[in-house]
Parts: C-alpha cells; structure tokens; sequence
DNA sequence: GTCTATAGCCCGATAGAC
DNA sequence: GTCTATCGGGCTATAGAC
C-alpha cells in the first residue's frame, strides 16, 4: 500500500527491530513486554513500529522465521544412504540452537504461546511434523539396515527422540547450570543406547546380579562411542 | 487481621476459588486469565477475591501446593533397599499427575512464569532440588549394588531422568496425540536401557552389523522387562 | 517516512453501601 | 462478609503534524 523508498533498508530496520524483540520476549516473555518497549529497545519511536509489522503477534512470528540450516540439513539427511549416521547429525542439527543464550526460552515461550495464537501453532506444527517425519524414516531405515533395535515403532520412538532434543532446551530455559552443549553428549549416549540396544540375544534383559562389577562404558569427557561432529554452530 | 467466621467454610470457598483458577490458567495461561474472570468462574463477585488471596500470583502459587503424595513417596523411596525398584517407584510417582488433563500445561506455564516471579522460581527449584536429591542417591547406590552403569555420574544422570520425566509434561501440553500413560512404558524403556546398559562386557558397544536379524525386545504393549505400578494415580 | 500525542480499551485492586 | 461501582494505570494501535 505504501510505497518503500529502500526496500534494502526497509529489510534490514525490520530485521533490527526483530533481534531487539527477540531479546525482550526472551526475557521478559511475549504478554509482558511492551511494543513500547520493543520500539525504545529499536532505537525507533512509538507509532513507527507498525510500518513494519501488522501487531505485535507478527513481530513474534517474525522471531521465530524459517532457519536456513535446518531447512537445508533437513533435506540432506532425507538422501543420506548411512541412516543412523544422518540421525545423529539431524540432532546436531536441532540441538545446536539450544547453546543460543536467548534460544531455550524463546523456544518454551512459542510452546505456550502457541495455545493461544492458531497462526503460532500451525508454525510449530508443520516444522516439528517435518522433524517428526524424517527422523521416523531414517528410524525406519537403520531398523531395517540392522543398525538399531527392530522392535522399536518409528513414529513413537521419533516423538522420544524429538522430545529428547527439547529437553535441551527446556533443561537450559529453566535451570542456570545446565549447560546444552555440555550435555549434548550425554544426550547421544542416551539415544544411542535406547536405539541400538546391543544386547546380544535379548529376549527381557537379563536382571543385573551382584555379580558384575567390573568397568562398563565411560561417560563423561569422551563421545559414546559415536564420532560427533562439532556441533556449535551459531543459528540466525 | 479480619476475624473469620468459619475458618473451615473459608478454606473450603478458598479451595474452590483455586481449583476455577487452575482450569482457566490452564487453558488461557496466567497473564491473559483475568482476575474478574476467576470470579465468575468460582461464582463470586469480582472485589471478593481481594478477601482470599491478596493478589493474582497468590492463586497461582495456591494452585501449585504441595502435593502430599510426592512428599510421602519421596521419602518412602529414601529408605527403600533395593534403589532400582524404589527409582522406578519414583518415575510413577512423578509421571503421574501427567495424566491430568490440565496438569501439563500447568507445569509450563509455572516453569515460564518462574522467569518472572522470584518466589515461584524458588517454589520449583525447591522441588526440584529435592526430587534431584532422591534420584541421585538412589542411582549411587544402585550403582554401588550393580543394578546399573556404574560410569554414569548421578548428579547429570539425575538430571536427565528428570528431564526426561518432564518430557511428559511438555510433549503432553504441546501435542494433542501425546498420552502421557501410553507412553509411560516406553521412557521406562528408555530409563531401563540408559542407566542398565547391560551389554555384557561392553567397553564400547560393538558396532551392530547387518548379520543380526532376529527378534530383540519388543517395545509397546508390554511392560519394559520390569513390573511397572498401576501409576494413574489422580493428583491432588 | 518518521515523529508525537492520544484515543479507546481493559486490567488489577480498592472503597464503601448493604 | 459480600456485593457494586470505580479508580488509577498501562496497553495496543491510530491520527495527524512535520
């Protein structure tokens, strides 16, 4: 309807405007911060805020656009031919973001948010069923390759794997000790020991006696058993 | 300083008021549920409420009180001998309230609200802290008996299996598919395989090949190789 | 195109009649 | 003790000067 004069310029104030809210929302949580404030924080006045964005919704719709990389990793693991290898690079893929200082609760605060905001909940819909689908074929997959425990149901287990990500995030919004990318290798030795399940010919795992003593798999310090790759890479 | 009448009449009326409080912060969160619409709910007039709670944070912290089962079973499994079976109790315990029909998104919006409110962030540290406590000195002790991997360390170990039983909770509250009793099997499943890790003689778990085929251990259904309790237990 | 000023609305909490 | 009525304040979004 208006006319932009620099639509370069106009991107990039918008994109401007967008960090200083994501900062705001982290902390302050979306119902709380103002668009007064988000204006200030800008270094924009009052009313020049909805040239850019419709309402305040937008603005946090706008936060959470589309990662590039996810989008692209995504895809990649969807050709890989190693499925257990693409999966734990696809966990890479989601958990990086959780080492993001602001990331772990404007994550939990789209989650409730979305309760309220259909457009908001369609958003994570579409992108945790995408997750969902990809991670449940290459389950499929390494099921059929021998690479991981047949018995276990793709779709299921998928909801667990992705759930498991999200407690990266979820343990890093809610307490200040605990540290993601710490974690992360504890999180793998998890996945890896639920999937793969190595036990030779187990029909119910054999109850532990008393008997065994002697030294099991290390954790801590070394990766579980699995390469990983670096990890930390910085979203947006 | 106002004398009460009947103080059990007030408590009742005061309980009421919480339990309409808890359904419409449940559903409409705490910043957008308004204090007039708790009257209405609870069938009292708006400036009524001021005579029980002294201010809206107030309910909320009355919704989240103590529930007494947890504390019971908390301290029934500190004294417990035989640490995997009281560990499992405590997973039920916990996994419970899951259930519930509001309990799950109550439990986010508490954790995103605890950003904004010191008294309530103390209010679940102090909970948490406590259930930590009890999880890693049952996972030393069974450690110490050979019930599990002895390499894990139990203060991150704890960590994860609280977050996993939190997994509940969020994946419950942000999927509407998610069933927190029908998926209960399969975190204790996830649990049994993490902390037992019972391949045999296991340095590094040998790489599967493609040679083994047969049945390993079927997931869903039946229980995880472990008697689990009735657990749908209702809170509160 | 960007600013200032404010309209219009709703909220939490209080005051005072009954 | 419970009601009705209302206050002071803060919010989103718009209108109009520059």
């Amino acid at each position: 309807m208006v006319r932009k004069l620099d639509p370069a310029k106009h991107q990039a104030r918008r994109q401007h405007i967008v960090n200083a809210a994501a900062e705001l929302f982290a902390v302050k949580g979306f119902d709380r911060t103002t668009t007064a404030e988000i204006c200030k924080a800008a270094g924009i006045s009052a009313g020049n805020l909805f040239h850019y964005f419709s309402n305040k919704r937008a603005i946090f719709l706008a936060v959470l656009e589309e990662d590039e990389e996810r989008a692209e990793g995504l895809a990649r693991a969807r050709t890989s031919d190693d499925p257990w290898a693409a999966l734990l690079e696809v966990v890479d893929l989601l958990a990086a973001p959780a080492a993001e200082p602001s990331a772990p609760r404007l994550v939990m605060e789209a989650m409730v948010q979305a309760h309220h905001d259909p457009e908001l909940s369609a958003r994570l819909s579409r992108d945790n069923d995408e997750e969902h689908a990809v991670i449940a074929a290459l389950i499929a997959e390494a099921a059929a390759d021998g690479q991981i425990d047949p018995g276990l149901k793709p779709d299921d287990t998928a909801s667990w794997v992705l759930a498991l990500i999200a407690s990266l995030y979820t343990s890093a919004a809610t307490d200040p000790a605990f540290a993601p990318t710490e974690q992360l290798p504890t999180l793998k030795l998890i996945l890896h020991r639920f999937l793969r399940a190595d036990s030779p010919s187990a029909g119910n795992m054999p109850r532990l006696g008393v008997e065994r003593i002697g030294p099991t798999t290390r954790q801590r310090e070394d990766a579980p058993a699995e390469p990983m790759t670096p990890a930390a890479r910085p979203q947006r």
